[in-house]
DNA sequence: GGTCCACATTGACCCAGATCAAACGCCGCG
DNA sequence: CGCGGCGTTTGATCTGGGTCAATGTGGACC
């Protein structure tokens, strides 16, 4: 189950695989230095919880690499998940005690872990840490939002589809290798995730994944490796503008 | 129609209505002296378009007065709103062009508008600007988020008591009086406006508006005034936890 | 190779909320 | 005073996705 619980992470931020795109990603070899001293590293595997809602939060961090979720969970059961955090992405908010949300990770992760008090005094010192957070901070939101119109107003072939086409266009972005052909990646989520993303439940989601593939939108082998022969077919399936002309 | 065309706008920041909560809260007097010189004031008609989406914006700024919905739409005309602008809220993007989404004045409403340009290379010198932003936006990523779990896992008539919790709340940290007796203020939003917010149609607002009146969860004089004789019973029919017990 | 278990698919049925349609109430205006 | 329009309510009907239940599948472990 834990292939590895020998820490896989960087030593250093010198050679640290989100040294560009983290928090971090402004700092000068100075304020790095300042950022060590108050920085350790955590392993986590693949199911185990990272935060609980409601906990007393004495670190921030950044996820190094693996996917973790964050989740909201209401007294009878019902979940939403309200974000997902990718390599790069940040967790827990300076100035905040206790965690709003659940974060699990669902592969096996590594954190790059702050701890709170110095993070926040350095923050204070330091302005390229607050404007990097604040630059994260809107994209975050902007992400939020959009998934706001997907919650409320698309139908459930649409939200899979919508779906399918972030975390392929995300992949696409890592591997930038600028390929044309067709997009392949694996799922990084149980379809039961998968509905908790998108307000479905997980016969709907199981359902419509079906009826894309049935439709050609998509190929699968296995359950979750995914093949999207034409990725203007799945965005229009999406219900997005057909340009896809939003670049950050 | 427009009742007045005159500017109600304050002249100088110093009786300015949001000074202590808009994104120049931190700003000292000397910081806003500056802000005062690329600042300027517009008002707006209930109804009228503030920013359309796509648009390439030349400003931010802040809401002096009023209220405004951002606005997300389908090309087939499904649409969802995806944030309320009240008094102090901030609007715009530092460091993008193109307007995200639609912003749209539901009552008249003063802005105090920032020449865009000036405004970003202000924050790069004036931290206290940037950390009132980033604590601002990650309120914004808050609520966002607890409007996921809104929009994708709660019936109508919890989304509907939601949304007047939310309201009564505001409004009640507005005219900061601790009195603890019934609740009472005008509804901001037509019956479509909530349908977008919520993710329904207007006639099912409609409906679970009249039965939470019919159950005597709220009270309705007119088809705006609303009075909620107990808020932990509204809460309850929220799907909230019972205790409430967030404070920022 | 067989067993187990978690994940996934598929089917049958049902219901919350959408859709379509009609009518109400209130206000501003000729 | 009657007219028109907008926001709203209410009713009748339809349907997408939820619910409940059974079955399939593949990988880990004995």
């Amino acid at each position: 189950m834990q292939s590895s619980n020998l820490s896989l992470a960087p030593v250093s931020c010198d050679g640290c695989p989100i040294r560009h795109r983290a928090v971090c990603a402004r700092c000068d070899a100075d304020e790095l230095e300042r950022l060590e001293e108050i920085k350790y590293y955590r392993n986590y595997e693949a199911g185990q919880h990272i935060i609980w809602s409601g906990d007393r939060m004495d670190f921030v961090g950044s996820v190094v690499s693996g996917i973790a979720t964050l989740t909201q969970t209401m007294e009878d059961g019902r979940t939403q998940m309200v974000g997902l955090l990718l390599p790069s992405d940040f967790v827990g908010r300076p100035g905040r005690d206790a965690a709003a949300y659940d974060v699990v990770a669902t592969t096996d992760l590594v954190m790059c872990c702050f701890r709170k008090k110095p993070f926040e005094q350095m923050m204070e010192r330091t302005p390229h840490i607050g404007q990097r957070l604040l630059q994260m901070t809107l994209d975050e939101l902007d992400a939020a939002r959009e998934w706001m119109l997907v919650l409320g107003r698309k139908t459930a072939r649409e939200k899979i589809a919508s779906l399918l086409a972030i975390i392929a266009r995300r992949d696409a972005s890592l591997h930038m290798g600028v390929q044309d052909g067709p997009l392949v990646f694996d799922l990084p989520l149980t379809r039961e995730a998968m509905a908790d993303y998108l307000g479905l439940t997980l016969e709907t989601v199981s359902r419509q994944v079906s009826a894309l593939k049935r439709d050609g939108v998509i190929t699968l082998e296995g359950k979750r490796h995914v093949t999207i022969p034409d990725m203007d077919r799945l965005l229009e399936e999406a219900g997005d503008d057909s340009d896809g002309g939003y670049l950050s």
